[in-house]
Formats: structure tokens, sequence, C-alpha cells
DNA sequence: TCCCGCTTCGGAAACGCTTCCGTAACACGG
DNA sequence: CCGTGTTACGGAAGCGTTTCCGAAGCGGGA
């Protein structure tokens, strides 16, 4: 019995459930009763068990706790990272997986991370993952949507939920920022500062976050009752490229917009520099509202209005959503949006007078 | 036996080994050594058994197997995030854990992620979370280097590397970029421009990457005869409003110098601010080289000349110092460190002859 | 006294897999 | 024909837990 430095154990060697049922002169069953919080052990023998177990640092092997319990108490994550060969860094994803581990601290679960690049080994390359190891529900991020792979994990019953990621199922469902109800906020904050032509730079429709914020935008138009001609849906890919080239479209036209609302930071920025290069002023013959507050958003001249998304509480909430749906708390889960904020910067001003003129001229 | 949608599975239910030896009329250890590539079952049975397997779905449980072999090929990941609660995201330790997942997945570890806020429940947390999950290894990240618990779970003797962390052990070490060797090429570059006064901001000393860097520019101040007056080691903390400040400082000496050297962007575009408040034009009046090359390098103006690190290459070397010394391949694992690589930008210019004048006259 | 119920505990069977060991079958040299 | 070696396979032990089932002990009511 050598104490090391390091705390109270009494030997380095794995020390498992019969060595601490020897110690306490019970039998394992008990011990593990004990350690476990069940009811039938005298509250003498329990304190003595867990001090023992505590002395000998005596920490259960998972494994094998899993195999009896068929419960892991672990979830994955299948989180495709191969855009970073191609598109760069996603700063959004890593945010999110933060929120994710903390989210998931909480509650004892433990996170999982596999590689959906296995994927190429079959359709059913996912659901064997989750089988292989037991996992108790699995996470999905930044997985194209429409992966036979994933459909068969959505069919196989186990727990799932997508973030940013449209899945569904009885027991799947997913979480995103509310890109309808941030969208509206963006064009009612325009509405606001007077200005009623207000154009949008859209994302590529196939993802959700874009077609829903498109629908924010139409919805809240239509609801101010404002006109959104022709020309006023630009299609961009949230890049900064397609937000300068869409911005150049705007304001080629006949009636050009007093705002833009666009659907992406990126293309935001990229509008910004169009409307510079072609003589306005950003806030005062044009405003733009983005989305996503990315770093650039507060870094540039002028900073932009944007709508920022929480991803710490995305994370959260699809810790709170995968854990009722594993509970079989929910009998149809339903996704969760988690609101967006507006952040007043300096890229959107009050419509100006001249603007005004120009608007009720051309209405005649 | 009715067949899914989703390719040629024969049921949904889990289907174990058992199975399997039934179905092919074998035992399932028989079973178990086809599968496992042993070299004594005939290649007839082989095949037999392993077509049998892929139409039935079969995969292994994980952690039966672990259990019996002692082995989980899991990783564990420690990594410490509440640091976004107080100073925000931190992308660099996001993108290391994506190259660490990249590499990872070549080689058929799989990774789990804990959470070091456990290190509260004793000086053996994490060695205790290690055994729990039968960890073959684990890799540290974010964590505070003197943590207790992480000297106990280095001492316990399983495998661990730091990502710019310097761990250090019989089974443990480290992979961070070369700082010394990146500061180095930064300082070369300034004196390559004519540069003669070069001074430096560092970062908090007690961080291996700030006071490695502070060494790899004295080392090559001193092979080019340079000299580092009085003033020329301004302390910052890797924060923007450290650099501004350390700039001023700078600006304020006697012999200011022609070049500064700041040990991370965020300070040098601080310092890059001081200089413009100051009425000097960047590059003309005075030149900056920052390090990390974060996102902000390339779109401040003038854009930053930086070392960058690849933080894809970090995580892979990470991987093979793990599984190295994993399989006991190393005697006594010595740390790698992964060259960074100058981005000449815009920020650092020719010494100009009004400078070189003043260095001449101060200099009699 | 007997019986019933409650509390507290131990024995042992799983969980799904790998691997040690044994053995049958066969070939081969002596 | 015997001994020996090689190949291909099965039986069963065991990895470290949990949990079912049963039983001992005890108190109390009839």
């Amino acid at each position: 019995m050598i104490p090391t430095r390091y705390g109270p154990r009494e030997q380095s060697v794995a020390v498992d459930i019969r060595e601490v049922a020897r110690r306490s002169g019970v039998s394992m069953a008990t011990v593990s009763r004990a350690l476990n919080g069940r009811p039938d052990v005298s509250a003498a023998t329990r304190s003595r068990i867990e001090e023992i177990a505590r002395r000998l640092g005596y920490a259960p092997n998972q494994q094998a706790r899993a195999l009896v319990r068929r419960r892991s108490d672990m979830v994955g994550l299948i989180w495709d990272t191969s855009y970073v060969e191609t598109k760069g860094r996603s700063p959004f994803l890593s945010d999110m997986l933060v929120g994710l581990k903390m989210a998931l601290a909480d509650t004892g679960y433990h996170l999982m991370l596999l590689s959906p690049q296995a994927a190429d080994h079959g359709v059913n390359a996912f659901v064997q993952a989750a089988m292989q190891h037991g996992l108790d529900g699995v996470v999905l991020m930044g997985v194209d949507a429409d992966l036979p792979a994933l459909a068969a994990l959505i069919n196989s019953g186990r727990p799932c939920v997508g973030l940013d990621l449209p899945v569904q199922g009885s027991r799947a469902s997913y979480v995103s920022s509310d890109n309808v109800a941030g969208a509206g906020t963006a064009v009612r904050h325009l509405h606001g500062l007077g200005h009623r032509r207000i154009a949008t730079i859209l994302g590529p429709q196939s993802m959700m976050a874009a077609s829903d914020r498109l629908a924010g935008y139409q919805a809240v138009m239509g609801e101010l009752g404002l006109d959104v001609p022709d020309g006023y849906l630009q299609e961009g890919d949230f890049f900064r490229e397609s937000g300068y080239t869409s911005m150049q479209a705007l304001l080629a036209l006949k009636k050009p917009p007093t705002a833009v609302f666009a659907a992406g930071d990126e293309m935001a920025v990229g509008a910004m520099q169009a409307a510079i290069d072609a003589g306005l002023e950003i806030a005062r013959d044009i405003s733009i509202v983005g989305y996503d507050d990315i770093e650039l958003a507060s870094i540039v001249r002028p900073s932009l209005t944007t709508v920022s998304q929480d991803y710490l509480a995305i994370g959260a909430a699809a810790v709170t959503l995968l854990t009722q749906i594993i509970d079989g708390e929910l009998d149809t889960p339903q996704p969760v949006h988690v609101p967006g904020q507006l952040l007043v910067r300096d890229s959107a001003g009050p419509v100006r007078a001249a603007q005004r003129r120009a608007r009720k001229a051309s209405a005649l």
C-alpha cells in the first residue's frame, strides 16, 4: 500500500467491483446496488462501501456496464468535416459543438465523434456505427440532408436530433435557430427606419436556413403590405462574391431598393462593397442588414447590423430535445427553434427625404 | 424476412455473432476469427461467413469487444471549454479538433469528448475517466497546464498527447506549432527588409506559445547581431488592447523601432491602430508582423503579414504521435513541432532612407 | 406458535465478444 | 504403421458489470 503523491488512492492498478466487494466483506451484487443508489441496501453498509470505493479509487467499467444495462450513456455526433478541404473552416459548427458539449456535461452523457465518411461503406453505415457503440442517441451536424444513410438512421428508430438539419421521424427531430422570425425581425427593423423598398439576397434554397429566411422575409413583407417587385429577390450562395453581384443587380433596377436584407453576413459584406464601389454611402444612401453575426460583422466599416444566433443555446436545446426523446417523454417530437437577436449597428439608417421623394415620384 | 428500402439487410433487430454463427453453420469462435482476419480459418469458410455477415448487417458490439480485448480503439479528448463564458470563442482549438478528427478517421480510432469540469471531483478525475471508458489514449487541449489532475493522468502511464500544451512523461508528449522557428522567420523577414531596430510585443510568458515566440525572437536577433535595447520587449496578453498600449510605449522610446514583431495577431492589430493614431503609415513608417493568421489578419487594412499555423497538420501530427505511443513504438516520446508559414502581406515594408539616416545618426 | 411480509443480502445468470486450449482430420517422413 | 506436425474448427472460460431470484433474519399480528 504505497501512497502516491496524488491523493488517497491505494493502488494504481485497475480496481474492480470484486475487489471492492472483498474489502467490504459483501458480495459484488451489494456493492453494485450500493453504488447505484438502489434502495435495498442498509444505510450502514452503503456508506461503508462508498467509503471503501472512494478510497480505492474505484470507477466502474463503462463498457461492462453498458453491455448489461443496454444503455451506454453516450451519444454520438455525426459531423461531416470534409468541407474543410474545399470551403475552409466553418465556425458555426464548431460553436454548436461547444454548446453541445457544455450542455451534455451537465446531463452525464458523453459525446462520441463518428466520421460520416464511413458512409461510403454502405447505406446503413450510420445505424451500424450507432449499434456498434450502443449509442443512446445521435446528433447530426453539417451532413448532407438527403444522404441515404441518414434516412436509414432516422428510420431505424434510434433517437436523433439534427442541428440546423431538418430531420424528422418518430424519434427524430431537429433544432435550429429561428430563421423565419430572425429574418422577419430584420425586415421589421428596416421598416421601422422608414424603408419601404426592401430587397433581399437569398442563400441557396436547398438549405433550410436559407429558405426559412426567405419565408420570414416574404411573410413580414406581406404583413406590412410591402411590395416585392421583380428583381428584389436575388439568388446568392452565402459567399461574398454573390453578395457583390447581387447588389450590383439590385442597383441596376429601375426602382432600386433603399434597403437590403442579406440572408448571410458574407453576402452582406459583399453587398456593402458593391454599394461603396457604386459611390453610395452605406446607411445613408442604402441600408443593409445581414444575418449570422460572423466575426467580420463587427469589424467591417461601417459595422454591420445583423441577426445573431445563440450557438450555445442551440447546443443546449439539442441536448434537452435528445434526452427527452431518449427517455420517451415525447410522443411525436417537434422541432425547436431558438430565437436569434437583432444586433443594431451602423449599416442600416433611416430612410432619407430624397429617397422618400424618389419613392413617391415613382409611385405615381 | 422483410426487405427494407434501405439495402439488403434482412432484419432491423440487432444481430449478434451467435446469429451469424448459426446461419453459417459454424461456431462463434470461427466467425470471430474469420471476421477478424485470423489465419486459422479456411478461405472458403471465411468468405462464406463474410458474405452472411454482410447480408445480415452484422456489426460487432464494441463494448463487448473492448471488454475482452482490453483495448477500446477509442481515444479521449479532454478539452476545457469553460473559457467560452469568459473570453468568447477560441477558433484555434476548434480547428485543431477538426484536424484531430480527420486524422483519427483514417486510423480507425474513435474520439470521445470528456468534460474536464469533472476535475472538481478529485485529483484523479482524468485518470478515472480514462479508466472507466477504457481509453487507449487521451488528447489534451486548452486545459490548464498545471492542473493536478493532469499531472496525475500523465503519471498514470496512460498514453497522452497535449495540443499546444507541454506535457511530458514516459508515455506522454505534445505537439505544437513551431513557435520558435516561426518567430525567427518573422524576424528574419523584417531583417531582410532592411530593418535593424526590431522590437517585439510578447504574450503572457506562462503560456508555452508565448515564451517560445520570445525565444525565437531572441535567438534570431542574437544570430543576426542585432541589439535588443531596453523597452524593446513589451509585455502583452494576446488581446488587442495590450497591443495598442505596447505600441504606444514603443513609439515613446528614444530610439523607437522601425519594425515590430507582435506575438499574436490581435496584438498586432492593436499595434497597427496605435501607429495609425500616432500619425504613422503602416509599412512605410513602421512595419508590423503578427502571428497566428486569424481571420482578421487578411481583412484589416493594410493586411497583416503574419505567421500561420497549420491546425490540420497539428491534429494529424497529434494522431501519429499518440498511436505511436500507444503501440509502444517510442521509448521516450519527443515533442513534435509542426512548422508555421510566413504569409507576406502588406503590413511590413522595406526600411526607408529616412529611417536609415535616423538610425545612423543615433548610432553616433 | 405459526405465518406473513419486509428488509437486506448472496448466488448466479446473463450481456456479446475474443481467445486459450483441445482435438479431429489429414499429410508426411521414417 | 507410428509418430509428429499442420490446418481448421468447437467448447468454454472469462472480460466487469447488473439484475433476477431466492433466502435468511426479523418483527408483528393472529
